[in-house]
DNA sequence: GGTATTTGACCGCT
DNA sequence: AGCGGTCAAATACC
């Protein structure tokens, strides 16, 4: 109960920080900024109902509220099927997206394996330069694996979540360009964040190479956004500091010099501030079409 | 030296 | 049998 109303009174205050942020800067003139931080509210009501639900012991939403018009829009739909944790991920990182649960997003690949409850989440690449930047989820994560997709010009790659063995997360992302749009990701979610909601990692010795002595006294987790989890919310100026980046500042990985870290807020906010963003060599390659294709 | 990424091989599902 | 997903050795990077 008490962490469903955490999760209201958090979609509550998400909005009055937008409505704060929107009157003290000059994001209200920015409709990219505007319509992902619509997003990331409207998710945390809808992250608050399905609580109210389950507490109810009512049947799931099959649709987020209010996002029936926004499904009209050409940058952002939403196509949801039951599955609390998994879209409470999808939408980790805001942004314009489309959002697909349990697969069948788009039709075209029979995603045989796809498992119930995963999310399909559609996000723009965005370009700075030459680069072209993946949207940030929240979420660090370590590539494991590439493959050819057979009636995609683009290889599909796999990741994991960073904090696999640590916290035992068993929280999956599949990423692929789109066909038809390659300015298009097509990201699949699979699987919760248990390191987001464990306090205490999961000690498996053989297993806990990652760097014990940042992690051994960190009780942060692998994300740097709130979920619907109060007791871990970083401040909304943070978000707001991500979303004015298009969330491109973390990527997979999340490295620093190359190596995972599990940052504080302190380095959360200087990321924010910043835009130290590391991302782009891994999905690099993976946008670049190979040759033949 | 430690960690992340790449990539060929393997496994299981359809 | 073919394909998608995962593993794990090799390699790259810091």
């Amino acid at each position: 109960m008490d962490d469903v109303l955490s999760r209201v009174f958090g979609a509550c205050r998400l909005a009055g920080e937008l409505e704060s942020s929107l009157r003290l800067s000059s994001a209200a003139a920015d409709a990219r900024f505007l319509l992902s931080s619509c997003e990331h509210v409207v998710d945390a009501f809808n992250n608050a109902i399905d609580g109210v639900r389950m507490l109810t012991e009512l049947p799931p939403s099959t649709t987020f509220f209010g996002m029936a018009d926004l499904s009209e829009s050409p940058q952002l739909s939403l196509e949801v099927q039951p599955s609390a944790a998994a879209h409470s991920e999808a939408f980790a990182g805001g942004g314009e997206a489309q959002v697909a649960v349990g697969g069948a997003s788009s039709g075209r690949r029979s995603s045989r394996k796809r498992k119930e409850g995963s999310v399909t989440k559609t996000v723009p690449v965005l370009r700075t330069g030459n680069m072209e930047i993946p949207p940030d989820d929240g979420y660090t994560w370590r590539k494991y694996g590439q493959k050819d997709i057979l009636d995609s010009r683009f290889p599909r790659s796999y990741y994991r979540c960073t904090h696999k063995n640590y916290y035992g997360c068993e929280a999956k992302k599949q990423v692929q360009r789109l066909d038809d749009d390659p300015c298009t990701l097509e990201v699949t979610y699979c699987g919760s964040h248990t390191c987001k909601t464990s306090p205490t990692p999961i000690r498996i010795p053989s297993l806990a190479r990652s760097p014990i002595g940042k992690d051994e006294n960190d009780d942060t987790n692998c994300h740097g956004h709130p979920q619907a989890a109060p007791t871990t919310t970083p401040s909304t100026s943070i978000q707001l500091g991500n979303w004015f980046e298009g969330g491109s500042s973390r990527q997979e990985g999340q490295t620093q010099s190359g190596r995972d870290v599990d940052y504080c807020p302190v380095a959360e906010l200087a990321d924010a501030m910043f835009s130290s963003g590391s991302s782009g060599s891994i999905m690099d390659a993976m946008y670049l079409p190979r040759p033949g294709n």
